[in-house]
RNA sequence: GGAGGACUCGCAUAGCGGCCGAGUGCACCGGUCUUGAAAACCGGCAGGUGAAAGCCUCGUGGGUUCAAAUCCCACGUCCUCCGCCA
């Protein structure tokens, strides 16, 4: 939620970015118009409360003939009392869901433009030429499949498409992947969470997943509950409504889930293999900031992304996502893409986005220093989403005969060097 | 799933329908005293909004009333007991 105060004041600022995002432009005025009845009303509302309050006050003391005449009088009022605070309520809500569907602000730095129009920042490693080396490389799937590591089909029979079960080195292989991921948040600061995956609709829309995202969250009607599809929705949500002591700043969280996506919209895209499924776990970093720390604390969360790609051996490229490309709650958004041989591109395995204060705003989450108590920032970052890494190794590391060589990394958790064919 | 009980300013508690946005203790912050600390004493101490007056918030939402922390209803959360179960 973008403050109401600074979009009376930057009108302007606010039109810019909506139009960069291509979104709604006239949602700001829409915005303007419902806060001026919003404030109008709640004046209207205060001065009849004020004067009602007075008169309730002197009910009490007043006796006889005096006491009747107030009463009637106070009758009235608190008609008129009730008629407006209705006003006002339902002005409020209006005001309400409008700056809701309202999107952070876009960092000036943002790239401006569609899917298309991301920037490629850097490109580190260099792809193997499997050519040269005189073999095809097979995709993740058969590899999986040599390795027992990945069973698709299986998936698909009980669980429908998009479905999977990684067995044996591939069961080990996300074990290694977590404990190295966890180990590596633990020596930067951050505190390893476990978080519910099963949250309510306040924590679901203060992220930002109930706007133009809901179509790809599994709703639980009967019980009014929803799969997040990323820790990120009970870390931001964890402290909701809270105020933090400012020496706690920056507080970081890694969190490890299951993550669920309906993936609505995505038919056809990406069928085979695990690239793209309904469920997959992950360790999330969220970091709570000061505002002014936040780019500092994006770059750094992007850093340490960088440095788990490069500890997996895997040539990747940092991409600055476009404008049209950014979830509502972010202001800027970097992606690794990771060299997925079979395909010849750089496929999304991490993301990392500053929210600055729009989610923290809509989750009231505040902190407290010597000038008062103001909205904190908040951010987050994929440290490993598990069946992309997944791929990016088995299709970067194999060998002729399919074999998979371990990235050293990886190997002290898996008491091997390499993924032998069953 | 069934039966009871509770929810007040960080914690613990007080609170008669108007004198309660709310007392007390602990914790915390500032000060006095002290070589320093403790103790003692003095002062401060929920948040939001507003330029201010004020307005709003006693789990949440509704209702009764001129007036609700206080009465009524619904929901939520927690605790105890019974049943079922990892």
């Amino acid at each position: 939620m973008i403050d109401i105060k600074f979009l009376r004041e930057n009108p302007d600022l606010v039109r810019a970015s909506q139009k960069g995002r291509g979104e709604s432009v006239e949602l700001v005025d829409l915005i303007i118009e419902a806060d001026e009845r919003k404030r109008a009303a709640l004046s209207q509302f205060e001065t009849l409360r004020q004067e009602q309050n007075v008169l309730s006050k002197s009910v009490g003391s007043a006796k006889g003939d005096e006491k009747a005449a107030l009463l009637a009088n106070a009758k009235e009022l608190a008609d008129k009392v009730k008629a407006a605070d209705a006003e006002r309520a339902k002005v409020e809500e209006e005001t309400r869901q409008l700056l809701l569907q309202l999107s952070n602000l876009l960092d000036s730095d943002a790239p401006i433009g569609g899917e298309a129009d991301f920037v490629t920042l850097e490109e580190i490693g260099q792809p193997r030429d499997f050519g040269k080396e005189g073999f095809e490389p097979r995709d993740h799937v058969e590899i999986g499949k040599l390795l027992g590591a990945i069973d698709t089909e299986r998936g698909a029979k009980v669980a429908g498409s998009r479905s999977y079960y990684l067995t044996g080195v591939g069961a080990l292989l996300e074990f290694a992947l977590v404990n190295y991921a966890v180990q590596s948040a633990l020596k930067n600061g951050f505190s390893p969470v476990i978080p519910p995956v099963l949250v309510n609709p306040a924590a679901m829309e203060g992220t930002g997943f109930l706007g133009q995202a809901a179509e790809n969250v599994y709703r639980i009607e009967k019980d009014d509950v929803y799969l997040v599809g990323t820790s990120e929705v009970p870390l931001a949500a964890m402290h909701m409504d809270e105020i933090l002591p400012v020496e706690k700043l920056p507080l970081r969280y890694a969190g490890y889930s299951s993550c669920f996506r309906r993936e609505a919209g995505t038919y056809g895209k990406d069928t085979r293999g695990i690239i793209r499924v309904h469920q997959f776990d992950k360790v999330e970093m969220f970091s709570f900031c000061k505002p002014e720390d936040a780019k500092a604390e994006h770059k750094k969360l992007l850093q340490w992304e960088k440095d788990f790609l490069t500890a997996m051996e895997i040539p990747f490229r940092v991409i600055d996502v476009a404008s049209g490309d950014l979830g509502s709650s972010a202001n800027r958004k970097f992606d690794i893409e990771a060299w997925i041989p079979t395909q010849g591109a750089y496929r999304e395995v991490t993301s990392t986005s500053n929210c600055t204060d729009f989610q923290a705003r809509r989750l009231n989450i505040r902190y407290k220093d010597a000038d008062g108590t103001k909205t904190v920032a908040t951010l987050n970052g994929t440290l490993v989403a598990i069946p992309r890494m997944i791929v990016a190794i088995f299709e970067n590391h194999q060998n002729a005969d399919g074999s998979v060589n371990i990235p050293k990394a990886l190997q002290p958790f898996l008491g091997m060097q390499k993924f032998e064919i069953v």
